[in-house]
DNA sequence: GCCAAAGTTCGAAAAATATCGAACTATCGA
DNA sequence: TCGATAGTTCGATATTTTTCGAACTTTGGC
């Protein structure tokens, strides 16, 4: 069982990237991956069935805003923070600061 | 005829503006409106039927990046660059950077 | 008042996404 | 080897978006 191909940091498509960022359970996870550093995909589901949870993971690593790595039985999912960085400055600080309600 | 109201910058939802953004067409919008300043419809669409153009700029409207002015019968839209600064700090300079591709 | 221009709104049809159960794969432990 | 655990994949359904023509509104000019 393979995942899809990373994207190379200049195969990045800013629409994937506000795509995937646009649904709010996907923008959270991003969120936590920034703070915990890592996780497995379950740590971070919240209460939902695991075939959607993994949809949304999909998502996030098809646009390439997560790279996730195979440890054991779990997954563990991290967010390319540089690459990200790299290829869209900005963008992350953006979506990671915390903004007044 | 009146437009959606316009939302005020604390009221603009960080998902709906990765959505509104995560079109082609409607990035592109926003590129030539910060190139152009201000913009009738017809001048951005891109031969599409204007009920498809008049679509896209409401998505762009209801979250809240852009401002519409009606000048007699033509729309005058505006991206709310300073709104939009102030409510996500260094999104749109990160959106408008020309990158390499 | 009439007409054209610029958009909006409506409605229906097409396309893209999301959701979720069920079956499947891979890995670890007993 | 047998489970149990963690995810993925598949398929079907539901929901959301997109698209576009037709009818409508508003404004300006004649």
């Amino acid at each position: 069982m393979r995942h899809a191909r990373l994207p190379a940091p200049e195969e990045i498509v800013l629409e994937d990237v506000f795509h995937a960022l646009s649904d709010p359970f996907r923008l959270q996870v991003v969120r936590r991956l920034a703070m915990e550093g890592e996780a497995s995909c379950q740590a971070l589901e919240g209460d939902r069935p695991k075939s959607s949870v993994s949809h949304h993971f999909r998502v996030l690593r098809a646009a390439g805003l997560i790279r996730t790595r195979n440890e054991g039985a779990t997954h563990m999912n991290a967010l390319r923070r540089d690459e990200i960085e790299e290829r869209f400055p900005g963008l992350l600080s953006c979506v990671l600061s915390k903004r007044p309600e």
